[in-house]
RNA sequence: GGUCUCGUGGCCGAGUGGCUAGGCAGAGCUCUGCAAAAGCUCGUACAGCGGUUCGAAUCCGCUCGAGACCUCCA
């Protein structure tokens, strides 16, 4: 038997088994990008995580409704006086319209996701699309008096909402602590306390990014686009919320605040995070500037790497740990996966040309037929233990021994028996392509394979090898391509 | 300072009380015109010290080391 899927809940600290709320629906819920600039791996590795995450939910019969969204307003520099908004500061620092800011690199982002084979999520809403249900939450803390107004903005009292619930729950935090903590920030005057967070920031004059509110002009805090968008499409509570672990506090645990002094309960059932992406033993971030963008790795342009390392090994790579495991980026360790994955690519394209052949009075091998079926049975073991992609890898590749024993001929298909030979192609293609979505990279260049043939063909023109240069003429023919003879030369063309 | 995580063979990286992780690198073998691919075999690891246990990499304690969060970050 196999036992049921089972995830790791931040929020109770525990492995639970996985119980939707509303099954076969799930609801995910993941915190998406603010895209003031580039993201660099350490994102793509959270929202690759959760790809695979979806991924293997829909592999399960699941109807899952993933959103992931774009913050493209309220999330500030720091919270201390006066914040600046980030988007509005790279469009100061760029000279560009706001809106072209969160458009451009918005645009950018779905390209690295796209180039990483990620699927879209269900709906990806935006802060500034939602900015009335921003308000009109804020209203509502303000009249259940877990929020106040001070000179156009509006904060959330932490004391007084710790009154009834525990604010930091999630972080494992307590108030007091926190406080006691806290460092003297310049401009917090407003504040009642050093804890509270915005709901609402006044604009000042020179702020570009503002929208009318009963408070006057301003923008929305950080923390209630999530709860807002969150609950507007997957209800006021839903199965997954998920995010790195960075966002875990305060971040996370602002929501849980907002939806349980707003809506009276809890967003999320299973709270999901994922691990940084380390550089050295160091976490790659922003702001320590020591990250690596997607295009300098594909590229390989950067003075840590010695070469060029395509998305999809990217994505294996990524694959090979568990998402709640920091992962060390190194060229060793990149090199490793490359050759990994290739050895896997290798696999699949043989996989999907393997076909059953059996005869009769061929006798089924039950040792190698219960090895396989085991494996197939072990990948999902693997994804049911809290996603663990690394191990579902490993069994992938010893599924791959015996898939590459029957293209050598070592291990007959009929060993197995048709309907484990079967399987084992099934689980092995639907795990790499489906659930892990890895692909084939295209590794070969289409012009130098036409030139070693015209060799060939010029050779067997010299040679008057006539059968031979009908028969490359021809294939190339097949392809699309003629021959061009010409008086000082060979070359090809597209047929037209 | 507070909270927490981690330390696995040459490298990366799963596992978390007894049962082969896997990839890369290395050694040997099979196959092979040569080569490659592929297959088979091999190393026998769990920071250190002490404890619990029939048995611990896995549980407990201490020590050492690394890192994260507590301020923006996926």
């Amino acid at each position: 038997m196999i036992p049921p899927l089972r995830v790791y809940n931040t929020l109770t600290r525990e492995k639970e088994v996985f119980e939707p709320l509303n099954a076969p629906f799930v609801g995910m819920y993941v915190c998406g990008p603010t895209v003031y600039n580039d993201v660099h791996l350490g994102n793509v590795r959270t929202f690759l995580s959760f790809d695979v995450m979806y991924r293997y939910l829909q592999h399960q019969g699941y109807k899952v409704r993933y959103v992931r969204n774009i913050t493209d307003v309220g999330h500030l520099l720091d919270e201390s006086g006066e914040g600046e908004d980030k988007i509005s500061r790279a469009a100061r620092l760029e000279q560009l319209e706001p809106m072209e800011v969160v458009q451009r690199y918005t645009n950018r982002f779905h390209e690295v996701l796209s180039l990483f084979n990620f699927l879209p999520p269900s709906i990806e809403p935006t802060a500034t699309g939602h900015i009335l249900e921003q308000i009109k939450l804020t209203k509502a803390l303000i009249e259940k008096g877990l929020a106040y107004e001070v000179d156009g903005s509006v904060y959330f009292d932490v004391n007084k909402y710790n009154q009834d619930h525990t604010y930091g729950k999630l972080s494992g935090r307590n108030v007091e602590e926190l406080i006691a903590g806290q460092r003297e920030l310049e401009g917090q005057a407003e504040k009642r306390n050093s804890i509270d967070f915005a709901l609402w920031k006044k604009a000042s004059p020179e702020h570009i990014m503002r929208w009318d509110s009963p408070w006057g002009p301003g923008f929305p805090g950080w923390h209630l686009e999530c709860t807002v968008m969150s609950t507007k499409y997957l209800g006021e509570r839903f199965d997954i919320h998920g995010g790195g672990m960075d966002l875990k506090f305060p971040h996370h645990d602002c929501e849980i605040a907002q939806s349980v002094g707003g809506y009276g309960q809890e967003p999320a059932k299973y709270w999901l995070h994922t691990n940084m992406v380390t550089i050295n033993g160091q976490k790659m971030s922003k702001s320590l500037g020591n990250s690596i963008l997607p295009s300098e790795l594909i590229s390989g342009k950067h003075p840590l790497l010695d070469q060029a390392y395509s998305p999809m090994i990217i994505r294996f790579f990524m694959l090979q740990s568990h998402y709640s495991s920091t992962l060390d980026f190194s060229n060793e360790a990149l090199k490793a996966a490359q050759k990994g994955y290739i050895k896997l690519m290798n696999g699949l394209r043989i996989a999907k040309e393997l076909e059953f052949t059996g005869d009769s009075d061929s006798k089924v091998n039950e040792k190698a037929q219960k090895q396989v079926e085991g494996l197939c049975d072990n990948c999902y073991r693997a994804m049911n233990d809290d996603f663990n992609t690394a191990q579902t890898i490993a069994h992938l590749f010893n599924l791959l021994k015996k898939i590459n024993s029957i293209q050598t001929g070592a291990l007959s298909p009929a060993e197995l028996g048709e309907e484990t030979f079967g399987r084992m192609l099934k689980t092995f293609l639907s795990f790499t392509e489906e659930v892990l979505g890895l692909k084939e990279e295209n590794r070969v260049q289409p012009e130098a394979l036409i030139g070693a043939l015209l060799d060939i063909y010029k050779e067997a023109k010299t040679s008057k090898d006539y059968d031979k240069v009908d028969q490359i003429r021809s294939s190339l023919r097949n392809s699309g391509i003629v021959v061009k003879d010409m008086k000082d030369g060979i070359d090809w063309a597209y047929e037209e």
